[in-house]
DNA sequence: CTTCCACCAGCAGAATGTTCATGGGCAAGC
DNA sequence: GCTTGCCCATGAACATTCTGCTGGTGGAAG
């Protein structure tokens, strides 16, 4: 995970720098504004910590050319300036967080992890989860409650299909052409029957069921 | 944009809900946390704003209970624990911001627009709306006032073509065109029983009525 | 103000459509 | 040859859709 911190102040970017580079994270310094504005441009970051008050060029102002090229990098201001006033110009020029220092820096990393979060959508593919449903991909093994279920290969490609669009209504033909290949026979009923098998297999021996069969739509999961 | 806020001091909750409908965000209020939680999971919000001290239920369980299932949607806590361990609570639980009360209430609108203005990559036409009227065609549920409402696929397909022209009035056969398929016996009733059902579910049991008669015209949807 | 009539609401039951569960055929792998 | 997985066909159970009808409503004409 790449962050770009731009902060004037030699001692407090070396401190975030060092504590940030304790919890796995790649922290680049930069320390006035047009250095800062400069390398945003020059390569993609994962998370901007932006100073307001900086030699050469403003913060605000730095937000702004980063966001005319670049409106989704997370950008985290971090300054002295605590009014309502300063935090509604930082949020009105595009921050997606702004923390007042002195700050607690065990809540800078929580900010920085929840900016974070997102933008690195967890090692997908290699597991889904709905509920208490667990599908691990690469050893194909799938548990409810903990408790392991024994599938078939169509039946684990189904639930595959269902998994990755959970609340989602997924008509038949939808179904078919992700979990089955080209050639499907739109008058046979192959699906309802792996659903129904697949229903004996995940839901029967719960109270809560997980699939949802839409009158004259087709099947969802879904919770309750 | 539809917004879960989960307050049990009705002041506090009627301000913000009042501050943000000014905002032209939708606001659904829930009073204690088994509540917010159900509702949470029943419907996608877009941003659920959550206290922490809540009667039933702690703000942090239910966090944890919605993060199982949608580990998506942006939650900012809102509370009166401002020390940095329960900052580091909330965020630890899958918190995205967290704002401490008192605040200001112009912070907590710039925080609002902070986390909604990503999230909403949503495939437009993906949700229609109409007073408090919601429609969401992903996952084939309809609430109003946030309780759900079961709908045949006939009369999803019927209230779809009344929210797709709201305030317009439409013609029997405009609306044989979108609902019904080519072959369509324009001697028969079918759209007046089906107006009926509707009827029945959507608007009986709340007291503003949205579907209204336009005698030898057809059907709109106003309010009023 | 009353009458009239086209129009509409709502019901009940018939007709239709959809889904579920099952048994069995077939093919592939052991 | 036996087991296992895959698919098809069928009918029963169920949900939905439609038709036909009765009674009600509202507005224009008298």
């Amino acid at each position: 995970m790449n962050i770009l911190l731009v902060e004037d102040d030699p001692r407090l970017s070396a401190l975030i720098r060092r504590g940030l580079e304790e919890e796995q994270l790649t922290v680049r310094v930069a320390y006035d504004g047009l250095e800062g504005q400069q390398l945003a441009l020059a390569q993609p970051f994962d998370l901007i910590i932006l100073d307001v008050l900086l030699p050469g060029r403003s913060g605000l102002e730095v937000l702004a050319a980063i966001r005319a090229r670049d409106p989704d990098v997370p950008v985290l201001m971090l300054t002295a300036l605590g009014t309502t006033t300063d935090k509604l110009q930082g949020f009105g020029s595009g921050a997606d967080d702004y923390l007042v220092k002195p700050f607690d820096f065990a809540e800078l990393v929580a900010r920085v992890r929840a900016l974070t979060r997102r933008s690195n959508p967890a090692p997908k593919g290699s597991r889904l989860t709905f509920a208490d449903l667990v599908m691990d991909i690469p050893s194909r093994t799938v548990t409810r409650a903990g408790q392991a279920l024994r599938l078939t290969a169509r039946e684990f490609n189904l639930l595959e299909v269902l998994l990755r669009h959970p609340g989602r209504v997924l008509s038949r033909s939808e179904i078919a052409e992700h979990g089955w290949d080209e050639a499907f026979d739109a008058g046979s009923n192959v699906i309802d029957v792996y659903v129904s098998y697949l229903r004996k297999k995940v839901d029967h021996s719960f109270a809560t069921k997980l699939i949802h069969t839409v009158m004259g739509a087709g099947y969802v999961l879904r919770q309750e």
